[in-house]
DNA sequence: TGGTAAATGGGCCGAGCGGCCTATAGGCAA
DNA sequence: TTGCCTATAGGCCGCTCGGCCCATTTACCA
């Protein structure tokens, strides 16, 4: 579980990501902050894996954070500028990535994941480097989950959960369906429905088709 | 349920927001665009109650589209650039209401749903009139939910499932919890613990206190 | 070619769950 | 003061769920 700050005086924007990266199963958001000052209390209080910093913040900009919690902590930053002078000097400040605001959410949590690996987003062109970082960390229980399981998984999380409806959904017999639930619970160390919808939920298995 | 249409180039920000709103019981976004065309397409191929739209997009700016869809689509405009001159411009295309990104997620909650109900936020002080909608429009089973139920799909949602569990964290006979869960599956329609667990998800009940 | 894993299916059984009825005490409002 | 709602709790019962055996077929892979 990669334990992030965020940093960002856009609080719409620091917010939305708070939402949409807690909703990956492998990354947690442990504190946000609003300006360079509440970043640099964050990141001496938590233990954090990476920080998301953008560069334009009030009460100290993001440039002067990096420079005090760059050695002890990998940063990326994430801001609307993308000039090479900015990029520049986000890399001499220390950051250990530099993107855009445009930049597609998994890229941003594929890079979360290579910097929390211990890898730069230099040098290389970005795409490399986060295509082997698009999977997320499961622990060995979820990964271990097969296709049919987590069909069977993504219908629980969506309110099915009698076993005969379950069976027809799947087009199989109810005793295959509950083969599978038993697999899952030995899987992912739950023992009833009610956890696996949680775990389901967790994992993102909720509304998708196939 | 409110139908929401999210409008802007920044992707970070675009899907932050859609993990965000959709988090809440009464919002869905049906459609997102990364530039003013994409927005007069989506709004004219859904149903949209509410349009959350950028100024600064590529491909006819969100002025521009709000000229083509503000009469039929009530519009909130959610910029970076707070002057008086934006804001002053926005009205004047149609805009319902304007909004910096610096503005807390749950005003701009309050904001939809203030606008879909037919208000504009120009007049009145905004805190004025976000304040009469910052609780989620639910429908009467979640809402006839008393404290003590809630406390109970809270521990559900966290993945505590069985009788006697519950009963232990709750402080209460295994016997009391069952009246409990009885009263909730009536009130929510549902008919067992996994199906109370989603739902306790989606109304936001996880992971808070007492 | 033999071993392993996945998907399918069956039987059995005990414990747990949900449905239904009743009851008491406290708070609040008509 | 007479209801109604909430929180608490018990009994009873039938059905479902989960745990534990098992088998077959189809893959894929070493």
């Amino acid at each position: 579980m990669f334990r992030v700050v965020i940093a960002d005086d856009h609080r719409l924007l620091l917010e939305g990501l708070v939402s949409a990266l807690e909703a990956l199963p492998d990354v947690s958001v442990v504190a946000t902050a609003h300006d360079g000052e509440a970043l640099v209390a964050a990141v001496s209080e938590h233990d954090v894996d990476v920080a998301l910093v953008d560069l334009e913040m009030p009460n100290m900009g993001g440039l002067s954070a990096l420079g005090s919690i760059a050695e002890s902590t990998p940063c990326i930053v994430v801001t609307m500028h993308t000039d090479d002078e900015q990029r520049t000097r986000a890399r001499a400040a220390g950051a250990r990535g530099f993107l855009s605001k445009a930049t597609p959410l998994p890229d941003l949590a594929a890079a979360i994941r290579a910097v929390a690996d211990g890898r730069e987003l230099w040098d290389a062109p970005l795409s490399e480097i986060i295509d082997d970082y698009r999977a997320p960390v499961l622990d060995s229980g979820a990964a271990a989950l097969t296709e049919r399981e987590k069909e069977l998984l993504s219908l629980l999380a969506s309110g099915v959960s009698a076993t005969d409806e379950l069976a027809d959904r799947l087009f199989i017999s109810q005793k295959t369906v509950k083969n599978h639930l038993a697999s899952v619970y030995d899987k992912l160390a739950i023992s009833d429905r009610a956890q696996a919808a949680v775990e389901a939920i967790r994992l993102g298995l909720h509304r998708r088709e196939s």
